[in-house]
DNA sequence: CACTATTGAGACATATTTGTCTCATTATTG
DNA sequence: CAATAATGAGACAAATATGTCTCAATAGTG
């Protein structure tokens, strides 16, 4: 049983859909501008957070969420470490507002503390490079570290395309996709 | 003859610095902050830029001085295309903040509307990656569009390694680099 | 239609940020 | 050392942002 009734569950979706997108770009957005994004007036943005710090937990809740799960969905223990990792990229680009959010905290003050689960994903993550290493499916020149590090990047890139290159969302996708996978294979003609 | 002395440019140029670097993760701050960041008091800062929008400004043109001049010393109309977007990738990576900077105001109201160079830049560079399809040294199935919007992101990438990464600049430079050529070649194994 | 939930407009006090000043102190240089 | 340049501390008013309220209007539902 809800607590809230559909239309309230609506609305404070779209408030925090709004604020991820707004405070990624510059975290230090008005509010007023957040509420604006979402098509709410000020005065309902705040019955649903009551300020700025609530807006951010709850961004950070979904956050940690759809990055669980999108990792528990690519089944990295599967198959190569290419393979488990070319299913790990496609699935995060499934969740692109909220890991962009993510990104956009992650050195900063405002990033959650506890976070225990993140430090035992992102081992699992590491497990799986390492295997692609030994098995050698993935390039022994790039370490684990980076290798994460550039997932990020083309997060981001394909989040931020810009207007003028006029290239659709799926097409950003494809060739992310297929210039992750290629960087990091030890055998590039497979992608 | 400078207009002003050695130390006064210095300051400047450190206001400047810590301008771009506090703005680009967050064009909201508080002048106070970038001020801090530069080690001054916040009455020096206004002495050396009247208010917000000097600073972007100031900011605006070095991005565009960095740009400008690094595509120049790229010589992109040397060789094939892979090698001319090989020496741009290093070129690139030496002006990492301002390039940030620049990226981080991209698609904003605080992007300069006037400049027509960028536009001829951008010109060179799509014809310097359509050489590198024509003559076969550049994937086929990537696009120039994002190809160059991957370049982007990997310069991000570098400026934003995370701290727990432990990688050195020089590190994320170089993986960053054969990460870059290795997905744009056509022939991969040529990294 | 009546009834309730949800919303927007706007007033409001408070807090933060901004830009301008003045004045005393600290480099820098000839 | 003397003269000039550069800085920091802090006061100040104006502008902006924040969070809390009240009240009237507007969905949405039985």
């Amino acid at each position: 049983m809800p607590e809230t009734t559909p239309a309230a569950e609506r609305t404070r979706r779209a408030i925090l859909e709004a604020g991820i997108e707004v405070l990624a770009s510059n975290p230090g957005a008005p509010l007023a501008e957040v509420a604006a994004a979402a098509g709410v007036s000020r005065s309902t943005f705040h019955r649903y957070f009551s300020d700025r710090s609530a807006l951010k937990k709850a961004a950070n809740e979904l956050a940690v969420e759809d990055w669980a799960a999108a990792v528990q969905r690519a089944r990295l223990g599967e198959g190569t470490g290419l393979e488990a990792y070319r299913r790990l990229c496609a699935e995060l680009m499934d969740h692109l507002p909220a890991l962009v959010w993510w990104m956009s905290i992650a050195g900063s003050e405002d990033a959650p503390a506890e976070y225990q689960d993140e430090d035992e994903t992102d081992q699992q993550i590491a497990a799986m490079l390492r295997r692609g290493h030994q098995d050698g499916s993935i390039d022994p020149e790039l370490s684990v570290e980076w290798i994460s590090n550039s997932v990020w990047a083309m997060l981001y890139a394909v989040y931020f395309i810009p207007a003028e290159a006029k290239m659709s969302r799926f097409d950003a996708r494809q060739q992310a996709l297929r210039t992750l996978i290629k960087a990091a294979a030890a055998d590039p003609s497979t992608a």
